[in-house]
DNA sequence: CAAATTTCAGTAAAACTGACATTT
DNA sequence: CAAATGTCAGTTTTACTGAAATTT
């Protein structure tokens, strides 16, 4: 066998896993009318209490212009605010409402159950398994 | 500790681990001229000598719309042939011209090359257990 | 008529790029 | 002046939807 074609390589499966992953989480997130970065920004303030839009770009892998885009719809949806840090008059400090706050654990809640139904297929010693060597590829 | 936040989630950790592979991947085609799209539909093809587009599209994971502009586009690389099927008028019957097997190889060493550089942090038998698990989240 | 194949027109999410004004 | 922050305008890739024409 020369080459291997791509359907053999484990960028593939990694690739074909993440899709069906992201799929579904998807479809649940848009049942309840959330995006997925919507998702991440709401889920990553209510850990972080407050936060500047730079520190929600690195916390959730997102771009600082995708954070704008999205912290102001969020903002529009009375889900968190935005004021000028006293301190920093560059930076924005966002801050979850409790209606922000109840809405992120209805999505952690969502994202939890879909657990169970993309890695329902493996062992519960695979599962961990898989958990670490995936947090070693992304650079633990 | 209530749900956990998204980052602590084993979806959330594969969706990074394929975005950097995805992005890896995707730099090195970019580098010699090529879409994850083309090089799928390349690899496919020189895997089945000669397939229908639908068949490319259930091959690749592709839609059919985006197999169709795929195919279009490289038979105007002159690296396929389409022709109608003698047997069914519906059917494009795709080839691979020898050029065009000459690029899949060529991108399908990239995409090898590539592995190395995703899986390389980890050991030997961790990699078979992580292409084990991996396929059997995606249907096996 | 039902089903499959291909094509067309378009949307949407995700990731990203380059530029700019403001402030530290 | 360099660096960081937030904003603006835009592209690319990937995935997907709905509809139409053709043929089986």
């Amino acid at each position: 066998m020369p080459q291997p074609t791509f359907r053999e390589l484990p960028t593939w499966l990694l690739s074909q896993a993440a899709v069906r992953s992201h799929r579904i989480l998807h479809a649940r997130l848009a049942g309840v009318g959330a995006s997925g970065y919507e998702y991440r920004v709401l889920s990553a303030l209510d850990a972080a209490s407050t936060a500047t839009q730079a520190e929600l770009g690195r916390l959730t892998g997102l771009d600082r212009r995708d954070v704008a885009v999205t912290v102001q719809a969020l903002e529009k949806a009375a889900l968190l605010t935005r004021s000028r840090s006293p301190d920093d008059a560059r930076v924005l400090v966002v801050k979850p409402t409790s209606a922000g706050r109840r809405r992120s654990r209805e999505l952690d809640r969502v994202a939890h159950d879909v657990q169970e139904e993309v890695f329902g297929p493996l062992t519960a010693s695979d599962r961990r398994q898989l958990v670490r060597s995936l947090a070693q590829l992304s650079g633990s």
